[in-house]
DNA sequence: TGCTGATATGCAGGCGGATCGATGCTCCTG
DNA sequence: CAGGAGCATCGATCCGCCTGCATATCAGCA
């Protein structure tokens, strides 16, 4: 799984639903699944949790480390995965690397997942 | 992880919002990560999907095997996982198993996931 | 009661992922 | 330019999970 933002996009044009009137097919479980491995972990969650709620809505990898009680290589690791995933957008700033989460990301998600009742025409938001 | 049903409607009471204002605590983040990770999964991901568009909302392992291409122990596991998360509830009717989607249990998923501006309400906890 | 069909469970192989220590790379600073 | 700080990458280890085969369980039926 190498680039899963992209296949976020893919699923937000077509508008696939998973819990609409249709069954889903292989390729889109699997792009859908790979962004939600992404999110399906409690450090990834926590990282998140802390990124947003920073002063900035943006947080350095040695502001993370402390608060979640990983090495600084784990801490990374688990930020290259939810920025593959489309979650995260990196940006350097001297020494340091800034996250920020990516919000239509998350909506979109949230989107996907919403039943079709809710969901009356089509592009809410 | 054995009850992970239980923990969603933990999570469900005391609104917790992974994007809300303050960072989740980590009993927290293990718990959603947890009912994440039942989500993850394409054949799950399809299973949902396949239960929900069948005729009646409801669907039998019988029904399931072939569309998945998976062996039926496969698919009796994955629905055990889903059961399990609080996603799928199960009715035994003669030999069979019916399986059908509990609607309220993704609806408070794609809750949780979304991001704390349409959530105007701050429950402090 | 014995048989058959539908599901669930046990067991094991294999793969992916979470984690850390060590190391390399880049940029700032003196 | 040399040193140091912040991050990313590499290699290795350990654990969990997806999958199928074999088997157990249960309900209906002759």
């Amino acid at each position: 799984m190498e680039n899963v933002g992209t296949a976020l996009a893919e699923m937000t044009m077509p508008q696939i639903s998973p819990l609409a009137g249709e069954p889903i097919e292989r390729a889109d479980a699997e792009r859908l699944a790979g962004v939600l491995k992404a999110l399906a972990d409690p450090a990834r969650l926590r990282l998140l949790s802390l990124i947003q709620s920073a002063p900035e809505g943006e947080a350095c990898v040695c502001d993370l480390t402390a608060p979640l009680g990983l090495s600084q290589p784990t801490v990374s690791h688990h930020l290259r995965i939810l920025t593959e995933a489309g979650l995260l957008e990196r940006e350097k700033r001297g020494v340091w690397a800034y996250y920020r989460l990516v919000p239509s990301a998350i909506a979109t998600i949230a989107d996907l997942l919403t039943p079709p009742r809710k969901r009356a025409t089509k592009k809410a938001r």
